[in-house]
DNA sequence: GTCATCATGTAAGCCGTTACATGATTGC
DNA sequence: GCAATCATGTAACGGCTTACATGATGAC
């Protein structure tokens, strides 16, 4: 799920590994405050398996376009190294590490939104997270993803409503418990149809019936999201 | 958590640990499918800290009331592992081991409804499993447990908001995520609220400012679950 | 006779956590 | 000068998973 969510991010752009966790914290609030010593792990196997390329830098934080001047006869990861001794006046942080995102990135992003996570992650921030970064899916796939979590969702409301019916036993707090898990699952269900139904109106482009009012102009794309395949 | 509802479930009556998965699955459905290989190992581990007792018993579904005759000259423990050989007729299963809870286990069980759970755990259904527990709470506990959990909720809604209006940004799906959980977690808070302020009515029964009509008979005690002390 | 369910356990692995180690920069 | 924030990493551990090992009982 990780790789996912670090995937997604630097899929907008370059990031460093402290301003991942900051996104992922205080943007999407999915991750409430992921660890360093999970979040710069994940960052090299990436890096080892090719799906992002890090590369060291003294970066100025005011003055990013600056190359980075050699001092003198420093190696280039000695002087990164050394950077913080260097005579550069102001503006320069600690050597960070950006990561950007390489094709490879990209097809493994595109594998983990459709494969199901291993069991035992919590359903609920798993789906938030690929939603989060839907609109970097192609249209069916997207639309695939929230037909899954659909069905998913009924399976549980099935199961609730199978509970309520089964559990004349339960005290008034686990029945109370059930009943606002099936009022919960029934708002996030309805919640889907309605993103679901959205999704549907601005794909119905290609194949429409030959329609009189409305004539759809040329082959429809202006709703679709930029970086999407059709 | 595990050992939460373990302790928990065992408060009810004694189960074997293939019970405990069984009930902890299609009656509660907050661990969807604890596996074994952590059900067992956890069985043991509060068997070795004293919280319950675990007996291996060669027992008969059909009549629980029979003794366990022991053939011949068989020791105990043997008889148990040979059960399937001995002559007992029918309705024999394999040897299952029982736990009950002891006066520790109970301890403990206490302890862990009110400690708060390692970072990372589903806060949501960690406070499932308190709540389907909270009859065996003192009724100050179980009102604790519910307005931790509500300040808890509150902390969130506060959060998505600010998320919510700095997310500018955000393109539709991240919105509509963000809108979403913003609407769950002020459903969740109002259903608190009922169950807190229920929870209320039942406990103002001890110093009731002298009240005039519906005088409170004796010190009050009928709607207090039983098990749980004053 | 074979398949589903009952029943208990061990071993290896995944994915996250906290705690530890180190140091620069900025603001008061 | 001191604390907060920025910045990156390692090591140990926790709690859960799957896969493996083993076998009885009951239904068809």
């Amino acid at each position: 799920m990780l790789d996912l969510a670090i995937l997604g991010l630097l899929q907008e752009r370059e990031f460093h590994g402290y301003e991942i966790r900051k996104r992922l914290r205080d943007e999407l609030g999915l991750f409430a405050n992921i660890s360093f010593g999970s979040l710069y792990p994940a960052l090299s196997r990436l890096e080892a398996s090719g799906a992002v390329i890090g590369s060291e830098l003294v970066g100025s934080a005011r003055r990013p376009t600056e190359p980075v001047p050699a001092t003198g006869s420093l190696g280039g990861e000695l002087a990164v190294l050394r950077a913080r001794r260097d005579g550069s006046p102001r503006g320069t942080k600690r050597a960070r590490k950006v990561y950007r995102i390489t094709e490879e990135g990209r097809r493994q992003f595109e594998e983990l939104l459709v494969a199901d996570e291993p069991a035992g992650t919590d359903d609920a921030r798993s789906f938030g997270l690929r939603l989060a970064f839907a609109r970097h899916l192609a249209p069916q796939a997207r639309l695939g993803l929230l037909e899954r979590r659909r069905a998913q969702l009924t399976g549980r409301l099935a199961a609730d409503r199978a509970r309520a019916k089964a559990g004349v036993t339960f005290d008034s707090y686990t029945r109370s418990l059930v009943e606002h898990s099936t009022e919960t699952t029934e708002h996030d269900i309805s919640w889907l149809d309605r993103l679901i139904e959205s999704e549907r109106q601005v794909q119905q482009q290609p194949v429409p019936r030959p329609d009189h009012h409305q004539a759809p102009r040329t082959s429809g794309d202006e709703h679709t999201v930029k970086g999407t395949v059709p």
